[in-house]
DNA sequence: AATACGTGGGC
DNA sequence: TGCCCAAGTAT
């Protein structure tokens, strides 16, 4: 057993910190659109957003969301394209889809009353243990640790901790520390002042470790060694995954494929991608046909027309089929004229290869 | 516990 | 370029 050891700070620190922290946070706090009230709606649209998406992303997705949708009961009841229209390209979509799954267990469940507390909050689709906390000190004023990249962040430089946060079980060691911290006459502000904070003085690249008004609580900014912290193990690179993508040209557009209702990109609607395979497709015609009851003539592997596209655990590497349809029997797929192309929902990487089109 | 799940930006 | 990051959750 290895004992792990960081900096404890006094009941008096505690309090110095606090005070110094909330004193620089009310006069320097970001005006962000979220921020004009506590509305538990506003902090729980917002926060889903915020999920692994930074804020300059979200801003503009927020106002158009909260336009879209003012209250609980409108996502609630909003059908799906809508709601897909306003979130396609911000990424991991299902939590656009638990988003709306948690409205309406707000609305039916709980009779359109948000729970106030982070262990109810939690049993929302989509809530985990960080959002919970979150909405329930900012919105309902509990005394709950919203533990974030920045809080993590943050304390482990403060305090030099060095548990590895890319294991699960050092968010609880987190949380029992930031428990002890946690200013309990303003929770929300507190949980949002390290976020300021983090994103600002203590970020993860240059930093600006003297100028930040907590310098003087902060052990690895002052010996040096804050860019050691937080402790973190490297994830595995992208698995490198080649398709063909086929441009299947119709009379007026392109021949596209919905994707499956689970896995990543459910749903949305795509150009027909193969997945190369060690045993090489010997006619991209007889493969369609055979596999998908589509019909294509003149299909043209091109060399020069490749479309990469990273996700965080794969990258796609595409190589485009240009080809001509004749006639499919298959309701996966759908003819989409060249107009169309340009409002539909789409993820990032089909707006890639539509762009290759123009 | 480990992996799936998007995207855009910075260096 | 390739890698890491940015207010995590579900399974």
């Amino acid at each position: 057993m290895i004992a792990i050891s960081y900096i404890e700070w006094s009941d008096d620190t505690i309090k110095r910190f606090r005070k110094k922290l909330l004193t620089w946070y009310d006069e320097n706090k970001r005006d962000l659109p979220w921020r004009k009230d506590t509305n538990p709606y506003h902090v729980f649209i917002s926060e889903i957003m915020l999920q692994q998406t930074q804020v300059n992303t979200v801003i503009d997705y927020y106002l158009k969301f909260i336009e879209a949708f003012p209250t609980v009961f409108d996502l609630a009841q909003a059908p799906e394209d809508k709601l897909m229209a306003v979130w396609q390209g911000l990424g991991y979509y299902s939590r656009a889809r638990n988003m709306q799954a948690a409205a309406q267990q707000i609305v039916f469940d709980y009779k359109g009353q948000w729970p106030k507390t982070a262990k109810e909050l939690e049993k929302l689709k989509g809530i985990g243990p960080y959002t919970s906390c979150a909405i329930a000190s900012i919105s309902f004023g509990e005394v709950e640790p919203a533990i974030d990249g920045n809080a993590f962040r943050v304390f482990a430089r403060l305090l030099k901790i060095e548990d590895d946060i890319a294991k699960p079980k050092t968010k609880t060691i987190f949380y029992d520390i930031v428990k002890k911290i946690i200013d309990p006459n303003r929770p929300g502000d507190f949980n949002q002042a390290i976020m300021d904070l983090g994103s600002s003085y203590m970020r993860a690249k240059n930093p600006l470790i003297e100028q930040s008004p907590v310098y003087e609580f902060d052990a690895s900014g002052q010996d040096g060694t804050c860019l050691n912290y937080p402790v973190k193990t490297k994830k595995k690179p992208p698995q490198k995954i080649p398709y063909y993508g086929f441009i299947i040209k119709t009379s007026e557009g392109y021949l596209m494929e919905k994707r499956p209702k689970t896995g990543i990109l459910a749903n949305f609607l795509m150009f027909p991608l193969v997945k190369k395979t060690l045993t090489e497709i010997e006619s991209f015609e007889n493969y369609f046909k055979s596999n998908y009851a589509v019909e294509i003539k003149n299909a043209q592997l091109s060399d020069d027309l490749k479309v990469i596209h990273t996700f965080t655990h794969q990258q796609w590497q595409i190589s485009l089929v240009v080809a001509d349809l004749v006639a499919f029997d298959n309701s996966n797929f759908i003819e989409v004229t060249s107009e169309e192309l340009d409002y539909l929902n789409l993820s990032a990487l089909q707006k890639k290869m539509n762009k290759i089109l123009a």
